[in-house]
DNA sequence: ATTGACGTTTACGTAAACGTCAACGAAACG
DNA sequence: CGTTTCGTTGACGTTTACGTAAACGTCAAT
């Protein structure tokens, strides 16, 4: 349901329908609605009955985590521990110190992640260079014309 | 199996066992089997019968690789397209063209999820300045002494 | 000769993350 | 006023990535 005609929606305190985040996020409104089972969005209700969904900016926001994180391999359900963790009270020290911690053992995780990520980078960067310098060697043949250039690498 | 005693594997010529690998890597042997059914790993046969499985060097990089791909989030088939790709002979110069094509896309992937996690990264951090500044005032409050010292380091 | 560790195949089970209808309500459009 | 368009709630299906159990072979050591 849109809310109101696009026109009007500059006016408004920015609201999503579920069509619209699917749409910005190319996802099915099932995929938004399923996660609205796993406590990922609490959208708003409207309409008559109260059938309809409203998203807010701060669900907006949590969707984007949300897709993020699955972007980097976390399941949903880990998702939602990190995205509740990060928006809840934390007021007492010693609720301050297990946020630090969780928060460390996380960044722990998503700097090995960078690790591997770097790992294959470099290896693809190797193969790139290696296929580059054979092309050029296949289109340019310096001294020998072959009818089939080397798949290995030929000394000078 | 084993297929020898452990003090004379460094007399052949490096090949694993199928509880080796599982070892190693964490993982079970029903998974490890499971790759194989995909095609990601190609195991000799030994004993009588050609029943137990033996895995070469090759076989260990590539079960690497996967579980390299898999911490960022690739399904088992998108690795193993990868790896495929990684060591299929490319010898006409078309071939190599179309290798650093999907390279290249393969590249762009990496670049995007490299952002990914440096954002996850930068907002994690943020969180724990600001955690990291509570806790302190917290704790270590100027003008009032409090009932318990802090669990961090104290300034002389 | 039995036990234990390691290996095998076959087959069914399962959790996650949706996809895909079906059947319906409301509302906006020509 | 009929027809798209957008939304709703079930409910069942599908794919991925294994887990789990049964039922058995083989080798080394006790």
């Amino acid at each position: 349901m849109k809310a109101l005609s696009p026109l009007f929606r500059p006016f408004m305190s920015t609201t999503y329908s579920i069509g619209d985040l699917a749409r910005e996020f190319d996802l099915t409104t099932r995929a938004i609605r399923f996660y609205e089972d796993l406590g990922l969005l609490e959208p708003q209700r409207t309409g008559p009955g109260g059938r309809s969904r409203v998203y807010s900016g701060r669900d907006r926001t949590r969707l984007k985590l949300t897709l993020r994180a699955k972007r980097l391999g976390l399941s949903l359900t880990e998702a939602k521990e990190i995205i509740q963790m990060y928006d809840t009270p934390r007021d007492t020290g010693a609720q301050l110190q297990k946020f630090l911690d969780v928060l460390a053992a996380h960044r722990l995780q998503l700097e090995s992640q960078m690790t591997d990520l770097q790992a294959n980078l470099d290896e693809l960067k190797t193969h790139e260079k290696e296929a580059r310098a054979l092309l050029t060697k296949a289109t340019q043949p310096a001294t020998q014309p072959a009818t089939k250039p080397a798949t290995k690498k030929a000394k000078a």
